[in-house]
Parts: structure tokens; C-alpha cells; sequence
DNA sequence: TATGAATGAGGTTTCATTCAT
DNA sequence: AATGAATGAAACCTCATTCAT
């Protein structure tokens, strides 16, 4: 018994290496373009493995969706904050964990933004994740004093996008840290003073 | 003379259908799903024709992006303005433009941010245009007396990638008119007082 | 280990089966108008699997190459012919050899002098093999007392690219015994007059 | 009708054009490799034009062969020797304008040893003009004193396949004038004393 | 569980050839 | 005579998938 313990663990144990193997040349090439043979390689397991685990390469493509869960990282992100702060602090502090949450979690970011132009399913996803974020942030503003309403929604919404977008099209690549900083402090900024 | 003039304007002719087949199929599958098959089909001519006009797939593409530019779609825009408008009906046009264009321009809006994700030439091309969509606004603005400065600047870069990124996550599946009008209403309300 | 020995063992098979293949198809159509498909239809197998051993036709060009060492069955052929015999039979039973090895490697023989014109890197190897094949009959020669010298080595290269030539254009046609006999005859009893 | 004999000869030009443009390519890429398209630029003209010329690509070639003798060239250089030399500086002189011949039409003999080895009729061609380029010299020998008979009439042609060979794999790419000077002047003298 | 040989459909590209002009 | 757009078959090569071991 114990020993198909440790097989079980060892199967898992390259399920999951598949999983994140095949994140990764996802997000470098797309999923169409990437081949099974790559993922395997980067895997370090042979060609035919993946089909013992997965069905089809578009399977795996939701194994690796499934196993990913952005929206828990946003959250988390809005609870740790320390609510003693300032409004201006906490946001920029919020903004920062963001940006470092989407660094990390880059892969993933690209894949879905790569994927979802053509993949409604991955599309929806990536709207859900969007829609979901937005919350901790509403609940945070409130708790400090931000009054409710929808279009204090859409400012979260809107200040959440751009940041998706300045991270997918100059931060990602810049790796500019003072650049960065500038930013989230004039978009804090900016987007208090939007909220009236 | 003539009939020379007449062949080159039909193989002229059939070159475009092939661009606009192309750009059609690609914003559709994405560049790497594409097949020159579909595109030819698309296009109704035989496979091989292709390679008559270019010398492969990813040529292909090139003549696509070369074909269509954005930014002078934007920077007219901006330019019809009425100038004797109040600041909010300005911008609530301006973006109303905006989001007509992109929809006029879905094919390669979409297929710009499928493909910028894993191919940096265009991520470039991308980057570029949306920097240069920022001037026109920006200066519209200063006639209307809104103070110069780099955070200006900013304010702007980001209120127009949060509209891309409304177009390509909810308006173009919607189609909500009153939706958008009211995303609109509140955007501009929140741009311009995020000005301060 | 004795399964994993079998099936590494029938690959190793199917391998060589595709070499063979190849040079026959090669040398029966020349590199460019052999087709991938017909060679694997030669060697029973599907086209795809030619990919799977070799990189490309051409790898599997050099795969034929590689095999086939030319050199050893001319220096066997020196090696094995008796010292005791005169210089004249002698060199009837080495031309004799030669003929006989180039009539057991038609396919690569030919295959070499059809590619050699325009494929430089199989031109160098062509060369190559003739300059080796001069020594062991050189070696041969001065064992039974013919002197040293460069001019006794352009002779046997002389007289080697001569049969080479023979073999080529005329005995490889004809299969004519009697005319190769004299053929052979009359070359040698001038092979060895040329020798001064 | 002036006019017309002028559309004539121009058309003379151009069939002619396309003749020495064919050999070009076919000796550089050999026959299957080389396409319509490379011949037709190499000419100057359209791809279409050369089917209003020859009926299919391998007429080409058979104009291409046509066009070109060999023979004739080979029985012009016997008959330019001056009768008065000894028969060594006689031979020198026959071998030098035979390797100044070959280099002359190199993309003619390259091309034909390129293809002759898959192209049967290519090949019989080849070999009756080797065979034919026999006699010129056999009856130069004889009006010189050498005796008659089949072994001298084979004693040239071996050697005259030697000289093609050195052209085909040595001369002709290193193009060392001293080289050269060198192996005639041992092959003369090899093929004058194995005359016996 | 893991291997990797084998399949076969389909992709991009090439190219001889045709034909309207 | 000359052009070059258009065709369509076929070439090389890729790749998801299967399967015997």
C-alpha cells in the first residue's frame, strides 16, 4: 500500500511538472503553435506521456486554466493590506502587489491574453477573473470611506484594466522599476480624484 | 497601354482580396491556426496564388499591418472634433469615436492583441500606435485649457487602453448600446476629474 | 531490458531499411527528384517516420553517405591478392576486384557521380575516396618492385578514374564478360608498359 | 518583310537566350533542381515565354543538347596540330586544348556527367561523343607511325576519360595552371610508352 | 507508469504549365 | 512575340495521437 502511495505521488508529481511545463511554452508560443513533443521535453517525460494523462492537448490546455486561479491572488492581495493607512498608501501598496502578482504570475497573464482573442472559453475566463478582482478592492475603498455605487465599480474596473494593459505592453518588458513607480503614483493619484 | 493598366488593377484587385481574406482568417483563428488554404479560399483563389504576391505566410501578415494604420484613424477623429464644445461632450464623442473605430477595425484590433502577445515585432507595432494615439487628445485638450504635464499624458495613455480593453472584453461581444453609453458617461466623468 | 534491447533492436532495423531505401531510390532518380514518399514506400513505412530518424532528406543523405565506406572494400581488395602471383595477374585479379565492388555499390557508385556535379560536399568525399583508394595499390606495387615516385601515383590514379569511368559509361550497361575480360587485358599490359 | 525578318531574328535571339540560360542553370542546380522561373530571369524574359518557345522543360534540355557538339570541337583540335612536332609535344598540345575545351564548355559537360547517370539518353549522348572523340586523335597516332589497332583505339579512349575525370574532380575547381602543366606532361608520357 | 516507434492527415511552399491579354 | 496572373498537383515537413512493449 505503501508503495502505490509513492507511485501515486510520483504520478502526480508529473502530471503537475506537465501541467506547469506546458504553461510555459503556452505563454512563450501560443497554444497552437507549441507541439506536445516541446511541452513533453520541457517536461523531461516522452512524447506519448502527456495522452496518459490528458485526453487531448487542448485538455491539458484547461488543466493548466484550472489549476490557475488569478482572482485568489487579487484577494489576497486586498486582505493583507494594513487598513491603519492611508487611502493613498494602501492603493499604491494594492497597485504594487498587483504589478508583482502579475509578474509572477506571467505566463499565465500572456497565455490568457494570447488565447483569449480566439478562444471564447478562455475569453470568459479571463472576463470572470476581471469581474471577480474587483470586489476585495470595492470592500477595501469602502471600509476607508469610498462611498458605494456602480460607477465606483467601473473606476475599480477601468484603473484594474489599464494596469493589466500597462503591465502586457511596456512593464513586462521595461523591467523599469522607477518608471514603475512613477506610474502607480500618478495613477493612484489620478484615480482617487476620479472617484470625486 | 489599356489593357496592361486593366490586368495590373485585377491582379491589384486580387492582391487586397488576399490582405483582407487574410486579415479576416487571422483575427478569426490567429496567425499560427490560419492556413493559407482558408485564406485562399476566403479570397477565391487557388493556394498557390498566394506566393505569387508574397513570399510566405508571415509576409503576409506584414502586408496586413502595413496595409491598415490606426493612427490616422485616431488622429482624425480628434481633428473633427467641434471645438466649440464643452470639454465633457468633447470627450464623450471622442471616445464614442474611438470605440466605432475600433469596431469598424475589429479584425485587426483583435488580431493586434492575439498576436502582440508572442510575436514582438508586433507588440512593437502596437505599443507605437497607441503612443501615438495619445498626441492628438493631448493637444485637443491644452486648446480646450487643460494644463500640459507628463501626468496629462499619462492620464490619457490610460483611459485609452482602458477602452481598448473594454472593446475587446465586453462591448464587442455585447453589442449594448446603452451599456456603453453609460460606460462612457461615467469614463469621461472620471477622466476629467482625475485631471484634477 | 531483453523487451526494450528487441524494440530498440527493430528500430535500429527500420532505420537501415530507410538508408537502403533511400540510396536506391537516390541513385535510380538522382537527390532531387526522389521523393520522401518514395522512399518510404521502399522501405514499407509511412512518410512521416523518415522525420522521426532524420532530420531532413538531406540528413538522410548523409545517413547514406556515412554508411557506405568505399575505401575499405578497395584496400581489402589490395590486401587480399596474393604476392606470389606475377605483377600481371596480379593487377588483373586487383582490376578485376574493382570492377566487382563497383558493380556491388552501383547505387552509391552511381548515386556519388550523379550528385558529385553540383553537391560539393559529395564532390569532396568522391575525391577523397579516390585519393585513398590509391595507396593500397601502391603499397602492392612496391612490394613487387615497381619503384616510388609521383608520377607512379598519377599513374594509378589514371588508371583507377579510368575503370571508374568504364565501369560507369559502358560496363555497367553491357554486363559483356568477355569484353570486360578484355578490357581488363589490354589496360593492365598498358597500365604496366605506362610505368616505364 | 523587312520587319517581319527582323521579328525573326529577334526572336532567333531570344529562342537562343533561353538555350545558353538553360545550360547555365542546369549545370549550377542540374536538371530537377533548376525551375522555369530561374531560367527565365536568367534570360531576361517572362516566365511564360518559354513555353512559346519549346513545348515542356525537358525539350529544353534536348535543345540545349542539340545545340551543343562536342565532337566538333575535338576533331577541330586534332586537325589545328602541326604535323611536324614530335609525337610527345604533339600529344601535350592535343591534351591542352582538349582541358582549354572542357573548361570552354564546362556547364555543358558538367551537366552532362550530372545528369547521364539518371537520364539514360543523356547518357548514350555521352557516350557516343566520347566514342566518336576517339577517331580524330587515332588517325593523328597514325599518320604519326603509331601502329593500328583495337588496343591503341582503347589505349585513347582510357585515356581521354582519365583527362575528363582530372577535368571533372580536379582541375576544374582548383584551376592551378602548374598542376595542370604537371599531369599532362606524366600523362603524355605514360600514355606514349603504354603504346608500348 | 512510462517509452518512443509509428501513423496519417494536413500545413506551407514550390513549380511546371496554361492562358487571357 | 511577350507578359505575368492563375492553376493545381505534389514536394517536404510537422504534429497530435495511438499503441505495443
Amino acid at each position: 500500500m505503501k508503495t502505490t502511495t509513492l507511485r501515486q505521488q510520483k504520478a502526480l508529481e508529473t502530471k503537475n511538472r506537465l501541467i506547469d511545463s506546458a504553461l510555459r511554452v503556452f505563454s512563450r508560443k501560443g497554444f497552437d503553435s507549441s507541439t506536445t513533443k516541446d511541452i513533453a521535453k520541457e517536461a523531461g517525460v516522452t512524447d506519448g506521456l502527456i495522452y496518459h494523462y490528458f485526453a487531448s492537448k487542448e485538455e491539458l490546455l484547461w488543466a493548466v486554466v484550472d489549476k490557475h486561479s488569478l482572482n485568489k491572488n487579487l484577494q489576497t492581495a486586498a486582505l493583507e493590506l494594513n487598513g491603519d493607512d492611508s487611502l493613498e498608501s494602501l492603493m499604491t501598496c494594492y497597485f504594487n502587489r498587483m504589478l508583482d502578482m502579475l509578474h509572477e504570475k506571467e505566463s499565465l497573464i500572456v497565455m490568457f491574453f494570447g488565447e483569449a482573442q480566439r478562444n471564447p472559453q478562455i475569453r470568459e475566463r479571463l472576463v470572470s477573473i476581471i469581474e471577480e478582482g474587483i470586489h476585495p478592492l470595492y470592500f477595501l475603498l469602502n471600509n476607508k470611506g469610498v462611498r458605494k455605487g456602480d460607477d465606483v465599480l467601473l473606476a475599480i474596473r477601468n484603473v484594474q484594466t489599464t494596469i493589466v494593459m500597462y503591465f502586457l505592453l511596456f512593464d513586462r518588458m521595461d523591467n523599469d522599476k522607477d518608471g514603475r513607480d512613477r506610474y502607480i503614483e500618478v495613477t493612484v493619484r489620478q484615480f482617487l480624484r476620479s472617484l470625486g
